[in-house]
DNA sequence: GCCGTTTTCGGCCCGACTGTTTTCAGTCG
């Protein structure tokens, strides 16, 4: 059983258990544990084969989860949600991803009008039987309608590429008024978490109406959902909505750490500020009601004893920690990057030539790229053979000649297959300059498989590196079932880089494998996967994703200049 | 349900906005 998998199980306890009007504080507990398991590096299985002991070392874990996860290994369930599901039905739970509605109003729902689906749910709304039940009205009903809408039109969530183009360049725009002297970018978008829920954006104002009729009349937004006097909500007609708060300049810090989140970072820097006998809020750090600080981020946190942190590592996973210790990493930049080295041209799905890529990097910055087109497996892509690998690497090796100031390898992105052997025999990949082993196809196989493959690829001795490890699609297709700490191992062992794909829908190694990778001493490299001269551009949210990972320059491979980058292909 | 340099009991972050109410509960972030 998957980490993922055992993570859910607890979030569905604690959603179901909400819902039946359990203490908060034990709904609370199981989220939390929830999220302990979700943020694991390594398997949850593999812990809990130690017992129950090892299980409550864990943060959030205590006595009783830890017993429910052995359980849940073991059989696959516990006894405990099997209860829980008897007594609410599955599509219950579905209604609280409706915004406006929480687990009170779903229990009315369900408890009062006997509604157990969104279907369901819709009927009754439309009927007028919402209306009518007590606490809920009209607009309550209108409010279920359009959200059942969102649900089955967009989703719940968006690409931080998709949102962070839009909300930037609303702040652009903000900026333009006259009475707005500061705008900025918040929330999960602001920690280049890959998905964002919502955006939110962060204003600071002599007048707030001007902000928010600015926002309400942006090209960008299709709908006013909500407005007050600081706050404002609007839903963008891409679907996404977006929360604009406008606060005092000396607010403005306070403002920034309160609404970067996460969540469960802010909840411990706020015990902090209480045990010093402070009360923080988005307006400022407070003794008694005496402003101590609110104009940056960096006056909060030194109020409790912290360097600033940067926003990529604010999710509670050990940088309070870190920071206490003065141990915070120096996170890497995009101005490191000095090489890309997993592209495609024209020879398969490309639509750049060899030369327009070339000029492309140039134009960047870039000093030293790849050009690694597919291999055949890959039909789809016209992916090539040997033959016509051998014909491109020929045009490669005669077109690199023409620039002194890039240097072009000669490289294959190449399948690892079903049966775990490579997509092209040895001797071609002998004379490659640079060899990135990719699962394309088979990633619904059981663990053993992929891991057979994994491993396989790995102790090629022709193999640099393992592109987009897992093969997920971010919020649409689940990865193939990887043992990281094996394919760490042997990585590490065999001299074996591990790629972050840097396309905004990929982002594999996900940041926390990225940062297990790193624990193995594994050189990463950050790759965009360019399949056109604009394909480079998606660089930065690979930088991101390594941010969030804690990744420093040192750690990434193609930080390095050619010189000492190429000393990491030869393999002892 | 978890947790502990005030602790094994009694806490557990904090405020804005809305809709349905006649003073506030529910929801959200």
């Amino acid at each position: 059983m998957k980490n993922v998998d055992v993570a859910r199980h607890f979030e569905e306890i604690g959603d179901l258990l909400e819902i039946q009007g359990a203490n908060a504080f034990r709904v609370r507990a199981y989220r939390n544990g929830s999220r302990t398991i979700e943020d694991l590096a390594e398997p949850i299985a593999g812990i809990a084969a130690n017992g129950e002991k090892a299980l409550v070392e864990l943060p959030g874990i205590g006595k009783d989860i830890a017993a429910k996860i052995v359980v849940l290994i073991e059989t696959g369930t516990t006894p405990q949600l099997e209860k829980l599901r008897e007594e609410v039905p599955p599509g219950v739970v579905d209604m609280l991803r409706i915004q406006g509605l929480g687990p009170k109003k779903v229990k009315a729902l369900f408890a009062e009008l006997k509604v157990t689906s969104l279907d369901e749910l819709k009927a009754a709304a439309e009927s007028g039987a919402v209306a009518d039940l007590k606490g809920f009205g009209k607009k309550t009903a209108q409010v279920i309608l359009e959200g059942i809408e969102h649900i089955v039109h967009v989703g719940n969530r968006f690409f931080l590429a998709e949102a962070l183009v839009a909300a930037e360049a609303i702040v652009h725009d903000l900026k333009q008024l006259k009475s707005v002297t500061q705008a900025s970018v918040a929330g999960s978008a602001r920690r280049r978490k890959e998905t964002c829920g919502d955006l939110d954006v962060l204003a600071t104002s002599t007048d707030s109406s001007a902000a928010m009729d600015l926002l309400g009349d942006h090209e960008l937004v299709e709908k006013v959902l909500a407005r007050g006097e600081t706050k404002q909500r609007v839903r963008l007609r891409s679907g996404i909505e977006m929360d604009l708060r406008v606060v005092p300049d000396e607010s403005y810090g306070a403002a920034m750490q309160y609404f970067t989140g996460s969540k469960e970072h802010n909840i411990v820097i706020r015990q902090r500020t209480q045990k010093r006998g402070l009360k923080l809020n988005e307006y400022g750090l407070f003794r008694d009601d005496e402003l101590v600080a609110g104009e940056t981020e960096e006056a909060i946190y030194k109020a409790v004893d912290l360097p600033w942190i940067p926003p990529e590592l604010r999710e509670n996973r050990g940088e309070i920690e870190l920071a206490e210790q003065d141990k915070l990493p120096k996170l890497l930049e995009l101005k490191d990057i000095k090489g890309d080295l997993h592209m495609h041209t024209t020879a398969t799905d490309g639509t750049a030539s060899i030369t327009e890529m070339i000029e492309a990097a140039r134009e960047r910055g870039l000093k030293y790229i790849a050009i690694t087109d597919h291999s055949k497996r890959v039909t789809m892509a016209n992916g090539l053979d040997a033959e016509r690998l051998r014909k491109h690497w020929t045009e490669i090796r005669k077109i690199r000649e023409e620039y002194s100031d890039i240097e072009v390898l000669c490289g294959i992105e190449c399948d690892i297959l079903e049966d775990a052997e490579l997509d092209l025999p040895d001797d071609v990949l002998a004379e490659a300059d640079w060899v990135i082993a990719v699962l394309h196809y088979g990633l619904k196989q059981p663990g053993e498989q992929i891991m057979k493959r994994l491993l396989n690829a790995v102790k090629n001795p022709h193999v640099s590196a393992i592109g987009h490890p897992c093969g997920r699609i971010v919020g649409r297709r689940p990865g193939a079932d990887i043992h990281y700490p094996d394919l760490f191992k042997a990585a590490a062992d065999h001299g074996v880089l591990m790629e972050i794909n840097a396309h905004p829908s990929r982002l594999d190694l996900d940041d926390i494998q990225a940062a297990a990778a790193k624990d193995h001493g594994i050189p990463i490299v950050i790759n965009t996967d360019a399949h056109s001269t604009t394909g480079f551009d998606v660089m930065q949210y690979g930088v991101y994703q390594a941010r969030r990972a804690g990744l420093e320059k040192n750690d990434v491979a193609n930080t390095l200049p050619f010189n000492k980058f190429k000393k990491l292909l030869k393999r002892s």
